[in-house]
DNA sequence: TTTCAAAATATTGTATACAATTAAATTGTC
DNA sequence: GACAATTTAATTGTATACAATATTTTGAAA
């Protein structure tokens, strides 16, 4: 007899915040396959954007990824003409992110073509902030209980 | 000078869960380190656990994912003695999965364990419900777009 | 019944993710 | 100034995702 109650697939947040993130990416990746970019390196172009030069490790503080996923995305962009990785003159360590003429001209271009897509969405801007607001609480929550380690250590009782 | 409004990463809603699912599943690869579990591999138990035997086919659908993640993820569970992969007697086609009796009988502890786990979310259920139903109309709308094919036929003017 | 389209799974190739390790450069400390 | 600890990228290995293709089986039509 069950201890405790099933736990239902289409229940879950979890696969609720998967499945969505699945369709985005899908979804971004047909909008900007004019330009050839993935949703990874879509997003990287957007920090870029904002704030470029960057070097690897302040890009991947922004997109929450680290040098074993952006080194070899950053490699694909260079080959696409979108940046140039430079190393850094005054920190041999560092790489350096620039971006190169062709992503300085097609900036424009591709914010409208976002601003388009966003538009398909039908979603008036209170309800995304809404949304967004509820996400960054599940996310702050799960950054606790990550700090905490409290499922590695306090709940590991029938191990 | 700028003809749209730049793009900032930290104001998409895309990005907002992307984040979120990517925390989602570090979450869970930890709660579920002690059963050996990726979050993809769990998500494909709880469905197994809710419906075995299923075929690939019908697995599939309730993940939203085709053989081409399914064949390799499922040949993995098999391997650590999760799931038996049986070709079916009546159509030789499908591959029936099959939970094996360890599945079975960790499948009240595996529970147990999410329950507490979500409960560090300290998230109410209707939190939960209301994140959940904001989600789904999300979804609903990438579905729509993705099945118009708008995004390919409709706006690509500047191709 | 032969044939051909459709269905189900597997395979191949590309692109993330991320843990763990390596290698090089820099910094802090004595 | 030598040198251990730290920082930064790159690399390695494993596991998803998914498009595209291949293979086998089934079902339906001629």
């Amino acid at each position: 007899m069950p201890k405790v109650p099933p736990v239902l697939l289409d229940q879950q947040l979890c696969f609720s915040i998967y499945s969505a993130s699945k369709k985005f990416n899908h979804f971004y990746q047909s909008a900007l396959a004019p330009f050839g970019l993935t949703y990874p390196q879509y997003i990287a172009m957007l920090v870029l954007w904002e704030d470029a030069p960057l070097t690897v490790h302040q890009l991947g503080e922004h997109l929450e990824l680290d040098s074993g996923t952006l080194t070899p995305l950053l490699k694909r962009l260079e080959k696409q003409g979108w940046v140039s990785r430079v190393r850094s003159q005054t920190d041999e360590r560092q790489v350096l992110i620039h971006l190169t003429e062709m992503a300085t001209a097609k900036r424009e271009e591709v914010y409208a073509r976002i601003g388009q897509c966003q538009n398909l969405l039908g979603m008036t801007d209170k309800e995304i902030d809404d949304t967004m607001a509820e996400l960054a609480t599940v996310k702050s929550q799960l950054d606790t209980v990550s700090r905490q380690r409290l499922i590695t250590k306090n709940i590991d009782s029938h191990q």
